[in-house]
DNA sequence: TCATTTAACGTTTTT
DNA sequence: CGTTAAATGA
């Protein structure tokens, strides 16, 4: 196969300009991914590098899955046989594995556990109570995003302490220092840990750090303008005297700089890497020439960004259309009959379509109207599948079974299912066991050297202690998948959930779920790795489905048709940046640039006169941001105010009380309470059952 | 110790 | 508005 082959002629610039380091500015939809997928096959292919000195890292691990299936297509291998596979992953997933092999140089265990913003928030908490600072005082909250930003900074505990002026940022230095404790006393590293701990094993180490400079002899970084300092660091000290380096990105596309994301670091590549070859890439192969032009004025009205012109061969296509409306339920009302009617004329399918929207609150009232009009949605983000309660529950046992140091995980998981340890006890064994040398798994097997917990929960203790030893002991033999039945049949966590509301169906199901993710796994190291760092925008899309979600979500996609709901002022841009100033505000305008350019074909931006907001009616204006994009647009005009009678005709439920249904395997019955999409039903067979409206296929008679 | 009620609280985006 | 944390009673 000839790599070079479909490719322009920047990009196939790019793909063979080999040694040396390299610097692809790449517009939106001007086949970045493409190109990197066919680098990395042609140094492969034609350049014969072994795979395992390529590193190449993404934004996401979707991304990275993407890459890798790609690849295998350009290859003729199996994407599945990593051997054939570079070092391919986000930054976090590279650092995990790299820490799992030398971090005992730097004095982490291999069996370290990852923690996530809740654990973080979490262990804040503990720390704040030990130092007995209250949550009003300081909420663990803020007090755990400045220690994230802190880290994300490179600032440790004690500079932080350094530079600390107020009392408040002193507490704070407090906090940071006790949190830092007592997560190595748990034997985790967080977030943000997994990259500081990469930076200081490469800093410290001279050995390993030439060791992975040997490795890795072509680096290749996607999303260049969203890396954050430590990240930045990981590179220069990941680079080698070859300085073969190829970065890809798009200053245009930066929406993270609250995170850290500093996109400067793309603007100072050329100096950062002397004599890098800048290849830009404009011609835009996605989108029709109205979007794009109108995006394009929008993203010029930014002080702070690099020059570059899209082009595009299609044609002007159709004009983007701003639809001006009179409250939110309207608005999701339009873009639900407009889906259902361009599908039900077989114009496109459900797929072809995606709402954006700047905050995740904004897709409660579009999830209404979809489940009204029977149309099959997917929302993408918002509660990850790993955050649900029961699926943390496995988790932490698991979690607290592989490090059995980690108090957050038995925390969690001491009382559930409930077994007559409260929060007394809880406090009473910790306080015994921090003392005694023990883990915790042993320590509950040793409760008879002391007397301060009660007779009661001492015996729950050493029944709970008795099971996670058995798990434990199946450790090394054991699969993922046979790990988690154990625990489940040995703790009765089925028959907990299964408390007869509808909810407890969704929860059995998650589990389900959950047993045949880890069936993917071999070892439970590697299933907890994905399950810590698998993120809510990494679910897979079905086509058969409308995408809902974030505007910072679609980063990286594309669709037929999109729709961007809340274009206004006070949502995008968001009333937080007003006080924020001026580069936050550019931010915003780079996120609705996002969000533009994933349109294909249609584009839609939708305003309203009036939304409901903290329970409040609030009345936003339209956004600068329309009035920026110029003559490409066409508005249509606001509709008829709705009478009380179609309100009715359009009520949040989809069913009421009173009403008659049908289901396939209940028979018929009367609708006789409804609490959201829970709806409870007297069947004519006497029995009475909770179901969930969007999956019990119910129909009313 | 646990379950139910009540109050407060907060919403930007996420690896 | 909807969710989660404290407060209360059993």
């Amino acid at each position: 196969m000839n790599l070079l082959e479909g490719l322009n002629e920047a990009q196939s610039d790019a793909v063979q300009t080999i040694s040396g380091p390299v610097l692809i500015l790449a517009g939106a939809g001007s086949g970045k991914t493409k190109t990197l997928t066919h680098r990395v096959a042609y140094l492969i292919a034609n350049e014969s590098i072994k795979p395992s000195e390529i590193l190449a890292v993404t934004f996401t691990n979707k991304a990275a899955k993407e890459m890798r299936d790609r690849l295998g297509v350009l290859l003729g291998q199996n994407a599945h046989n990593r051997n054939f596979m570079p070092w391919m992953g986000t930054f976090h997933g590279i650092c995990v594995r790299m820490l799992r092999i030398d971090g005992k140089a730097i004095g982490i265990s291999s069996n370290f556990v990852i923690y996530d913003e809740d654990d973080r928030q979490g262990l804040v908490k503990q720390a704040m109570k030990q130092l007995s600072i209250s949550d009003s005082e300081i909420k663990a909250k803020s007090a755990s995003s400045v220690i994230s930003s802190s880290k994300n900074e490179m600032v440790g505990p004690d500079e932080y302490e350094a530079v600390a002026q107020f009392p408040y940022q002193k507490n704070i230095a407090k906090i940071y220092k006790k949190y830092e404790l007592l997560r190595k006393a748990a034997g985790a590293l967080d977030f943000d840990d997994l990259l500081l701990e990469v930076v200081r094993l490469l800093k410290d180490n001279k050995e390993v750090r030439m060791k992975w400079q040997k490795q890795f002899k072509h680096i290749l970084i996607d999303e260049y303008q969203d890396t954050n300092a430590a990240q930045y660091n990981i590179i220069k000290l990941l680079v080698n005297d070859k300085q073969n380096i190829c970065v890809v990105g798009d200053d245009w596309q930066s929406i993270y700089s609250w995170r850290g994301a500093d996109f400067t670091n793309i603007l100072n590549f050329e100096r950062d890497f002397k004599g890098a070859k800048v290849i830009k890439l404009e011609q835009n192969y996605r989108s029709t020439g109205n979007i794009l032009d109108a995006a394009s004025n929008v993203i010029a009205k930014n002080t702070q960004r690099t020059d570059k012109k899209l082009w595009t061969l299609a044609g002007a296509g159709s004009p983007v259309q701003v639809h001006e409306l009179f409250d939110e339920s309207e608005e999701a009302n339009l873009v639900a009959s407009r889906i259902s009617s361009h599908v039900s004329i077989g114009a496109r399918k459900f797929g072809d379509f995606a709402v954006l929207y700047r905050t995740n609150a904004q897709s409660y009232t579009l999830e209404r109207a979809f489940i009204q009009l029977r149309i099959p949605y997917q929302i993408i983000g918002g509660v990850r599948f790993y955050d649900r309660k029961e699926i943390k529950d496995i988790i932490a046992y698991l979690r607290l079974v592989y490090q059995p140091q980690d108090r957050m995980s038995f925390s969690r998981i001491a009382n559930v299912p409930v077994r007559g340890i409260g929060s007394t006890s809880l406090e009473k064994f910790f306080l015994w066991q921090s003392g005694s040398g023990l883990d915790i798994i042993s320590a509950l097997a040793n409760l008879d050297q002391t007397n301060i917990i009660t007779a009661r929960a001492k015996q729950s203790m050493s029944d709970l202690g008795k099971k996670l030893k058995i798990v434990q002991s199946m450790l090394e033999t054991a699969s993922p998948k046979e790990l988690i039945e154990k625990l489940l049949s040995l703790t009765g966590y089925l028959e907990y959930i299964a408390d007869g509301t509808p909810q407890a169906e969704d929860r059995e199901a998650n589990i389900g779920s959950l047993l045949s993710d880890a069936q993917n796994f071999a070892s439970l190291p590697d299933f907890l790795e994905e399950v810590a760092l698998m993120s809510s925008a990494d679910t897979s899309s079905d086509d058969q489905k409308v995408t809902l979600m974030t505007l910072h979500a679609a980063k990286g996609l594309e669709f037929p048709v999109v729709f961007i709901v809340g274009v206004e002022e006070g949502i995008l841009p968001h009333a937080r940046v007003y006080e924020a100033g001026l580069s936050e505000l550019e931010e915003e305008r780079r996120l609705a640039y996002v969000g533009m350019t994933r349109a294909r074909e249609e584009l839609h931006l939708t305003y309203v006169q009036s939304r409901m907001q903290f329970g409040q009616r609030a009345y936003n204006q339209v956004s600068r941001f329309i009035g920026d994009m110029g003559n490409q647009i066409i508005a249509s005009a606001p509709t008829m105010k709705i009478t009380k009678q179609e309100e009715e005709f359009f009520s949040d439920e989809p069913f009421s009380v009173g009403e008659f249904v049908r289901s396939a395997s209940f028979g018929s019955g009367e609708v006789v309470e409804v609490d959201g999409l829970a709806l409870t039903i007297k069947f004519d067979d006497g029995r009475t059952k909770k179901l969930n409206a969007e999956y019990a296929r119910l129909e009313k008679i």
